[in-house]
DNA sequence: AAAACTGTAACTAATTAAGTTACTAATGAG
DNA sequence: CTCATTAGTAACTTAATTAGTTACAGTTTT
């Protein structure tokens, strides 16, 4: 268990979300929430798994969580307004590249320099992501459902 | 210990071979060959953790390994023909984002669908942080040391 | 007050990365 | 031919991370 699957776990619980909120039915018994453990079937996995998740999609602004009785997950915006890079930026993952964590050695020029040269490349990189990530919007995996 | 500073270790060994044998000295008593344990002290990491990655960049035809006594490491290409990307691909990492391990909900529409949605969009993200990559040749670096 | 939710802390198991030790294989110098 | 010096690699250790799990506290509706 070590493959990095929340950004996909995460986008699964806004599409599941939306999907959910969209049908009829949830809407009739749940005033359009979805519950953790309804998610967690559907991600199978363990409900606290998926309200880790949720909770920091929460801060971010992207659900709105209800506790109690009846209680349950909205979104906090329509799907055309939510992009992957929202989802994305909302777990506040680590940059895709680290720069060498060990101290550079002052007698070798390189490596002195290394970190300063190999950070703008690093930053153009991850930026490039972004904005790719950016072009999709939740509603556009949700048509494709 | 995990925070995968393979690819800036990898780039940094590229540059410190490419670095060094453009200097006089080096060309003098090593005939242009930089030994692992010389790489180990710039990067500032065991010998073998250096050796572990260049046996992996021998492999992919970036750089030459020589074995024995003088023996040492060359680029196999000029510094302007080595792109970043090159080096990324010769490491062979995981995609960026790995989809849902867990098998799909066959009850749920949106667990079914899950996958081959999402594939496109991570594939996507991967090209655009590979076409981001490629812009950048090791020449590119070397002028900045 | 009870039932049904979310929030979260604490623990476990599996995976991975880097570092380390110890060895084998190759090559050049004397 | 032999020795010194280099790379290649297997095997192990340590540390960190992820996902899953259990257990319980907090909230809200009825």
């Amino acid at each position: 268990m070590a493959a990095n699957s929340k950004f996909a776990m995460a986008t699964h619980i806004m599409t599941l979300i939306a999907h959910a909120s969209s049908s009829k039915e949830v809407e009739k018994d749940s005033h359009g929430l979805v519950r953790s453990e309804l998610i967690a079937g559907s991600v199978n996995t363990n409900p606290v798994v998926v309200r880790r998740i949720v909770s920091i999609l929460a801060k971010a602004g992207l659900v709105i969580s209800h506790q109690g009785k009846g209680g349950g997950l909205e979104l906090a915006k329509s799907p055309s307004q939510i992009s992957l890079l929202d989802i994305y930026n909302a777990l506040g993952e680590e940059p895709i590249f680290a720069v060498n964590p060990n101290l550079p050695n002052p007698a070798c020029e390189v490596s002195v320099r290394m970190p300063e040269v190999l950070d703008p490349v690093f930053q153009s990189a991850q930026e490039s992501l972004q904005a790719n990530l950016k072009k999709t919007k939740l509603s556009d995996l949700l048509k494709q459902i």
